[in-house]
RNA sequence: GGCGGCGUACCCAAGUGGCUAAGGGAGAGGUCUGCAAAACCUCCAUGCACCGGUUCGAAUCCGGUCGCCGCCUCCA
């Protein structure tokens, strides 16, 4: 059965289909580089890179690209407000965006192009579409999108012209309200480059045109972003790039859905953010992943900080037992690579977990299957069967790389939950180990009350004992 | 006003006509333990916003009502 998606254009999951032997092209919207990106921007990469892991581990080449919007309104403003010029403004931002994407170890794309190094290829594209009647410049030295001689305009956010509000019309040199700039002419001070029409930049938009036709062609396989690019930059995209070349832009138009905080959305104006490297400062990254992926990626996801705890907690719970099942087998994790790693599943769970994931990405359904699995893994390394145990690890781990989840050795991610508890207890290593070593004395006097209060002083400072066969081990709270 | 989506247990959430409505978090009881913790076992929605309808059969399809959200302006 083939993976299939909901594609936004017609409204029903659709299977995808290679056009080309061997692989399919993915282009995501990535972010305008003018301030540090939030949660919101997580979830939609975290939506993109688990796509592409997943068709990956399926056996596709996945050529995946994802732009930087280096030059905009936005970015300009923000330049100014600051005092630096815009180029260094996105360059700063375009760094701190690796961190973040790092920090949450999505893949890398295949190609990570940015608008401000693409310019030819816009001024070229505009120049066409100019040519074809499609897009007429006005004094100022804007080039704009005529779009009522799109005739299939609105069919992505399935909307007409005539239903549409409009706002204020502000730019009165515009010959349709609904017109949208391929190009803008430069205002005194703004950073700009030469082009037929005089100083300028290029309008949002049609980077994304230019450059997804650059590196993938035309038509490609998938086209994605957040739900809130549907209208209008998607629309205006299919715009441009099909009234120029007379051929789809795209096939499958996928959209993640918002976040939201407390029943609104996520968003700058309403000052209601999240930043990435706040929730850095909170939890581990798969956390946040775990979290987006009991949801529907569709579905608008309300976050908060319980919620997060709450997948840090279950997140835990999955890492300990993987822990488990690599010490009974006296080994390091095992080494997945991720391509093909689930081309031909047999049976079993890992089928299962492909329907699960075939049927529109419903990686709520495979995780399910997950925790089933791993209740089933402790089952087995409470019974001492290692070499069932042993598989079901191997499962795991080829589903974490499919998902992104159980990047790390589990000992060392259990690890680092100590130290960060152990931080926020305000105790060293030394410390803890000798009031274990205490109570265990106290124990072994059968001086219980003692015992019990050591370990309930630890308790308080978020430090939990477990007596275990092998001895006492602590982690945190 | 136009378009799209949502309303499932204490919280989150899967489920798109038919076995006992997944799974997670929280909670309760049990096994284990000096006692705990962890793990495991058991329990936790005769019901899926509400009202009608179609059907042998509906959380799932149709109609209506109520409530909530997103897009229509920059937005992941």
């Amino acid at each position: 059965m083939p993976l299939v998606l909901t594609n936004t254009l017609s409204g029903r999951k659709e299977p995808l289909v290679a056009r080309q032997a061997g692989g399919v092209r993915l282009y995501w919207c990535g972010v305008t580089v003018y301030s540090r990106s939030h949660v919101g921007h997580a979830r939609a990469l975290v939506t993109a890179d688990v796509l592409c892991r997943y068709l990956r581990a399926r056996g596709l080449a996945v050529t995946f690209v994802r732009n930087f919007t280096d030059i905009d309104d936005k970015i300009i403003r923000r330049a100014a407000e600051v005092g630096i010029p815009a180029a260094e403004l996105a360059e700063r931002e375009i760094h701190a965006f690796g961190e973040d994407v790092a920090w949450l170890r999505c893949l890398p794309p295949t190609h990570e192009p940015r608008a401000t190094a693409h310019i030819p290829a816009m001024l070229a594209l505009i120049e066409r579409l100019i040519g074809a009647g499609f897009a007429y410049p006005v004094a100022d030295g804007s080039v704009y999108f005529r779009v009522r001689r799109f005739a299939s305009y609105g069919k992505l956010s399935h909307r007409r012209l005539d239903d549409m509000e409009t706002g204020e019309e502000i730019d009165a040199a515009k010959e349709s309200p609904h017109d949208f700039a391929l190009w803008k002419g430069a205002k005194p001070g703004e950073p700009s480059w030469p082009s037929p029409w005089g100083a300028g930049r290029p309008g949002w938009h049609i980077e994304c045109s230019a450059m997804a036709t650059e590196y993938l062609g035309q038509p490609f396989e998938i086209h994605g972003g957040g739900s809130d690019l549907v209208f209008p930059h998607h629309e205006n995209e299919i715009a441009q790039s099909e009234a120029d070349a007379g051929v789809p832009f795209a096939d499958l138009w996928v959209h993640n859905g918002m976040i939201t905080r407390g029943e609104e959305k996520m968003s700058k104006s309403l000052g209601n953010i999240l930043s990435i490297a706040d929730v850095a400062a909170r939890a581990p990254a798969e956390a946040l992943r775990l979290l987006f992926l009991g949801t529907h990626y569709r579905t608008p996801l309300d976050f908060s900080v319980t919620r997060l705890d709450e997948s840090g907690r279950a997140l835990g719970r999955l890492y300990e037992a993987l822990a488990r099942a690599d010490e009974a087998a006296g080994g390091a994790p095992p080494a997945i690579a991720l391509d093909g790693a689930l081309a031909d599943p047999v049976t079993g769970f890992l089928a299962e977990f492909c329907a699960a994931m075939d049927d529109d990405l419903n990686a709520a359904r495979g995780l399910g299957l997950v925790f089933d699995r791993v209740r089933e893994l402790n089952r087995l390394l409470d019974a001492g069967d290692r070499a069932a145990a042993t598989d079901i690890r191997r499962e795991l781990a080829v589903v974490g790389a499919a998902t992104g989840l159980f990047a790390e050795p589990p000992a060392e991610f259990l690890e680092s939950v100590r130290r960060r508890g152990q931080e926020r207890a305000g105790l060293s290593a030394a410390e803890i180990e000798s009031a274990i070593a205490a109570r265990n004395d106290a124990r072994r006097r059968k001086d219980f009350r003692e015992a019990d209060a050591i370990r309930e002083r630890l308790r308080e400072q978020g430090i939990l004992l477990e007596d275990g066969p092998s001895g006492t081990i602590w982690k945190a709270g």
